[in-house]
DNA sequence: TTGTTAAAGGAAAGCGCTTACTAATGTGTC
DNA sequence: GACACATTAGTAAGCGCTTTCCTTTAACAA
């Protein structure tokens, strides 16, 4: 199997190679019968470009990465894939994608040992903001997910975690609570700050009671959403319907719940955040809000592609708007 | 911000571009003092080596494939990362990683347009089987993970999920458990089958009642075994404990349960496998089998490094574990 | 002194590709 | 027929790096 090479084409379609390079780029300066010859041969050779040589001279790697702030704890596994699938579905082909967390990266110049032609940054706290000025400085095409960017260059697809956390103390708050406890979640994410901003403003609206004790702080995971709920139970009152900041920590309060011989919902309602995918199959079902990763994701991609093949004339911000998924978890407390 | 080369290292350092290369390389050819100098001036110039010359030369990509059978559907989200970020990890520094279904890749030669230094297959099925012969006979490195292969010279780690299955089942069948029903998984998979043999080996031995009507077919998705545990009860008899293929599964068929009215595990068990996260978050907790995912994944990176770096002699053949997870979803019937 | 050898480093080729330049044709105009 | 000027294709340079030869210098033996 010898390495076929533009010039092994170029032989066979006696032509130079530099019409070989021409006629597989679609170049304006060769005929289209030519073309279509060269094309045949390279088809029947099996010819793969060599990506590296073209790299060298294009100077493009052909990898665009893909960076979360954390990738073992704060990020979701299912949203982690959710990305990586659909940007293997949208990305031009020939280029490969390569996952880092930025936590990992930063400080080091790790960054810049792969030379990146694109970048896709999947943020969840404001600590991801000096490396993202940084890849926008050195000019490198990036398009920033999930977390509000205030720099008017830069493309950016985010969800508003304050409407959704609004739409979901606003049902529960319609269902007849008024004792309302708070899961948050990882300190330093921006998700964490505007969901817990939403359940004070409209506890607050509504006039109902929050205790400090029935407010903890999480991880956004799991064990610390059964950890902070045994917390909020070991009150001498406590609150009706608690809000865990993500559906990982719910399932794990409603654990805790049980665990302590309360009911969910009788006893106690619970909410979560993001609609994870086995959230329909707690039990009980958990009420929920749903994250429009796959929305996000795929304008995400969409944008960096632009961007890649200069297309992109502005940036684009979108704000996409999550939806409120009414499940069991909450007792209906007007009857 | 100009782009430094070894070129310009070589004009600060008052030495041939020849001579950096071979300092950075840390070849015996130059003297432990110009190499420390050249080194020294490389770091002060931040100096990043051009990964796509270097790679041109030496005919290696530095992009190392991890392969999945399918990335949509039958891999679960968990698991998928977790072997991608052991491979971040455990992989010498400088080399990227692309996800790839083989499925999307089949038949073309999708696969040959990145040219891979090496490859990890995480298999699922025998129908990966051509692609993975396919990646031997080019002489790549490759290491494959999950599934047993039948062949002498590719380094392979799995674990037993006969074995698994087996010790699942002999549990249930020690808490007195005489009726079963069986939620396959995807039918193409190689854990599918060794699973249900363990099933229909233990229950075979034990005199167990198993009506046809308790097996159903599913996918390993959750909705599937939320719609075969629903036959499975519609039946006019219902067995007294159901194992389903995979804890996904597992969790739609108590869904299943608790939507007609049947207690878990008072008036039916349900056993899962895999020992996903949230399995010890379901109510009732899930009794399941650990899928020593960690080490597999480990383990085979270690090996691939070593493949990569000419250190491995003879292939490694590995079958780890996998452990009885028992928690509160299968009745004793004993009482 | 001459010769031999080891040590250290340089010159140059070349990896496979793109892309200025250049050259060879053909075509139309006066 | 002489001129411009498209059209098509070829020549050669060069992307940043490694590596094969060479060359220089120093050290030592005879």
């Amino acid at each position: 199997m010898e390495e076929v090479t533009i010039l092994t084409i170029a032989k066979r379609a006696n032509v130079s190679h530099t019409t070989v390079s021409r006629a597989l780029n679609d170049s304006p300066l060769v005929k289209e019968e030519t073309k279509r010859k060269i094309r045949k041969i390279a088809d029947d050779l099996g010819y793969v470009p060599n990506i590296n040589a073209k790299g060298l001279v294009e100077k493009r790697s052909f990898i665009i990465g893909i960076f979360f702030s954390e990738l073992d704890t704060g990020t979701s596994p299912s949203f982690l894939v959710d990305v990586i699938n659909r940007s293997k579905e949208a990305l031009p082909v020939g280029y490969s994608i390569s996952i880092d967390s930025i936590e990992a990266l930063d400080g080091s110049n790790a960054m810049s040992r792969h030379q990146y032609d694109g970048a896709i940054v999947v943020s969840q706290s404001t600590n991801d903001d000096a490396f993202i000025n940084m890849m926008i400085e050195r000019g490198l095409p990036v398009v920033i997910l999930n977390r509000k960017i205030n720099r008017e260059d830069v493309s950016n697809f985010t969800t508003d975690d304050y409407l959704g956390a609004r739409k979901l103390m606003e049902y529960a708050v319609r269902m007849g609570h008024q004792k309302f406890g708070l899961i948050k979640g990882a300190s330093d994410f921006v998700s964490t700050h505007d969901r817990q901003q939403a359940f004070l403003d409209v506890t607050a609206a509504s006039g109902a009671t929050v205790k400090p004790e029935w407010i903890q702080q999480g991880t956004y995971l799991p064990d610390s959403g059964y950890e902070s709920m045994r917390t909020i139970l070991g009150a001498i009152d406590t609150p009706t319907c608690v809000f865990a900041s993500n559906d990982d920590m719910a399932a794990g309060a409603v654990r805790a719940c049980q665990d302590l011989g309360y009911s969910v919902p009788d006893d106690i309602s619970i909410i979560g955040y993001d609609d994870m995918s086995y959230a329909k199959y707690l039990v009980p079902r958990l009420t929920t809000v749903r994250k429009p990763t796959d929305d996000i994701v795929q304008e995400g991609i969409d944008a960096l592609t632009k961007l890649l093949d200069g297309s992109m004339t502005d940036p684009i911000k979108k704000v996409i708007v999550p939806t409120l998924i009414v499940r069991d978890s909450v007792k209906d407390l007007r009857k």
